[in-house]
DNA sequence: ATTAGAAGCGCG
DNA sequence: AAAGCGCGCTTCTAAT
């Protein structure tokens, strides 16, 4: 047993649950033990619609005994309530419970109304949702609350039946708690300086003009132009401005940036600083500006579970490609600071916990694996080993990465072996798990006709080298899978963590409810942002270094979590700034 | 006229 | 250098 055991003893059985749904035009709760899911004893809450009431009763519920909350989707729910000024602890989220019980248990299960689409309905639908009129939109049904005791049960039979139990639990409680995280953070936003935001669009873009681009990236484009001896051609068009490259005789496939960097020529050097521009403007421009920071805060949906590893995505905003050159609009209130930890080379450390490859944790023993694999004797630099790294978790066989991987392997056999067998895996058509137990997808039917084809005695050469080809495809992605996937869990697990620890920290100060950060937020700390090994908190200045500590203590908790007493380092850089510039 | 896909680039 | 994984977004282009 390596999963450590204290992270869950005792903690479903003593809380209560509290399932919530809809029953016509009531919303309705109904009690649950760990066990049981009681029947026929449903509580009328609040008309469907009425928020308020239903915030009520929520929250004294919460006060009384802080159960979890069993309910459809926490992107449809919990909004409502934060928007009340109302908290909780803990849910069940059954809508991202279902995608990863049944993947877990049933890989080839087919469609199932639970495998809905991820809640756009938080904007969309919602309204709509617990309006009092019945509504008969696809779906919404789930969210009765007979639907969600029923999927509740049949959740607690798929979790029995998983490889491994409790860690299942960890890994779904996790799932949970993200979701609650990523609600919150939408309702307290990411505090955003809307004039710095401006100030560094037009020391990099040149004044805003009326009507075309801003002046220097005007200027910019006509040095382009004149260093191409064509006065009309449009930088936009990647046909056309490959056409006058030629032209002009630079020899290129293709426009991107890699590829002309190569080239010794005039245009170069302006076009490259053009596409940079060009980049900024239409990516994170002024009208980004308009459309996402409103009362000094960016407000991104975030999409937790929302990639196939584990990972969050986003939706809008492009809330995790926020270039590094914007950070600085990133902004505490007055009398706040922001609070910035990322992890350092969480996927390799992952992978160390995972494989117990006790060599490699040695080498992850201080704040730069990197180093420590230099020290270890496998390559000779500090580049070297960032190469063989990221190659030996995305199975390069190429140039410099194809080189040093077979190294690593000498080194660090068990880590080795572990992403190895996970590509091996893949290629043979099979499924592969995380460490919670995250299952990757079945392949597609196509992936598997193709290789039956391609096995077949009157197969082509064509077809055996393009069956191979994917085979291989196939096999750098449950190669990756195991490690992204679980450094994902081991995030989840942090912020979950840290999320309790910044509860706990209470409100501060005087009444600050007039901060951005809504009813909830307005007074404590909060996380403000997160993107896959890194966090923001947004805190009161005299708590920023607990905070600090708190995020620490998280780290360390996950850790331990997930590798029990396995001797792994998680470091983290932790700043306490004004702003998230680095 | 709308839409799907590719190119390109930002993030980890 | 851009090789090897996972994304979202904008723009342009080709297909419907």
């Amino acid at each position: 047993m390596r999963v450590h055991p204290r992270a869950h003893r005792g903690v479903r059985a003593l809380t209560p649950s509290v399932v919530l749904g809809r029953a016509g035009d009531d919303i309705v709760a109904v009690a649950r033990d760990a066990d049981a899911i009681a029947e026929g004893d449903a509580e009328r809450i609040a008309r469907a619609g009425d928020d308020a009431a239903l915030a009520r009763w929520v929250a004294a519920r919460e006060e009384a005994d802080a159960p979890r909350w069993v309910w459809s989707d926490t992107a449809v729910w919990y909004p409502r309530l934060l928007a009340e000024g109302v908290r909780v602890a803990r849910c069940d989220d059954l809508r991202l419970r279902h995608r990863i019980l049944h993947h877990a248990v049933t890989p080839d299960a087919s469609a199932h109304p639970w495998d809905a689409a991820p809640a756009e309905s938080e904007v969309a639908t919602q309204p709509a949702l617990f309006d009092v009129e019945p509504t008969r939109v696809a779906g919404e049904s789930m969210h009765d609350l007979d639907a969600t005791v029923d999927e509740a049960r049949a959740q607690q039979g798929l979790l029995a039946r998983a490889e491994d139990p409790s860690r299942m639990r960890l890994l779904l409680a996790a799932e949970s708690a993200g979701a609650l995280v990523a609600a919150e953070m939408r309702a307290a936003g990411l505090p955003w300086d809307v004039r710095r935001h401006d100030a560094i669009l037009t020391e990099a873009l040149g004044p805003r003009r009326g009507g075309g681009l801003p002046a220097r990236m005007e200027e910019t484009a006509a040095r382009v132009r004149e260093a191409l001896g064509d006065p009309r051609v449009s930088l936009d068009s990647p046909p056309r401005l490959l056409r006058a490259l030629r032209n002009a005789g630079v020899h290129v496939d293709s426009t991107s940036k890699w590829e002309l960097a190569e080239h010794d020529h005039p245009v170069v050097a302006p076009l490259l600083e053009y596409k940079s521009m060009a980049r900024l403007l239409t990516a994170n421009g002024w009208s980004w500006l308009d459309e996402w920071v409103h009362e000094g805060r960016f407000r991104p949906v975030y999409v937790p579970g929302g990639v196939v590893t584990g990972r969050w995505a986003s939706s809008g905003g492009g809330a995790l490609q926020i270039p590094r050159a914007l950070r600085g609009a990133v902004r505490a209130d007055a009398g706040w600071r922001i609070v910035s930890a990322d992890v350092a080379q969480l996927e390799p450390r992952v992978l160390a916990g995972m494989a117990r490859d006790e060599r490699m944790a040695r080498a992850a023993a201080g704040a730069d694996l990197y180093e420590g694999i230099v020290a270890s004797g496998a390559v000779a630099t500090r580049a070297e080993a960032k190469i063989a790294v990221l190659g030996a978790m995305y199975g390069a066989t190429t140039g410099d990465a194809g080189r040093l991987v077979p190294r690593l392997r000498k080194v660090f056999p068990a880590a080795m072996a572990l992403v190895d067998a996970a590509a091996r895996t893949g290629e043979d058509g099979g499924v592969v798990r995380t460490w919670l137990g995250r299952t990757s997808p079945a392949p597609d039917p196509a992936w598997v006709q193709q290789q039956a084809r391609a096995s077949g005695s009157d197969a082509s050469a064509a077809d055996e080298t393009r069956a191979r080809r994917a085979a291989r495809d196939r096999g750098r992605f449950t190669r990756n899978f195991v490690v992204q996937g679980t450094a994902a869990e081991w995030s989840l697990a942090w912020l979950a963590d840290l999320r309790l620890r910044l509860a706990a920290l209470g409100a501060v100060g005087a009444d600050r409810s007039a901060s951005a950060s809504g009813p909830v937020f307005s007074r404590r700390p909060h996380l403000a942002f997160f993107l896959h090994d890194e966090v923001l908190v947004h805190a009161p200045a005299d708590l920023a270094d607990d905070v600090a500590a708190a995020i620490r203590s998280a780290a360390d908790a996950a850790g331990r979590l997930l590798f029990g007493t396995f001797p792994i380092d998680f470091p983290l850089d932790v700043r306490i700034d004004e702003s998230a510039a680095k």
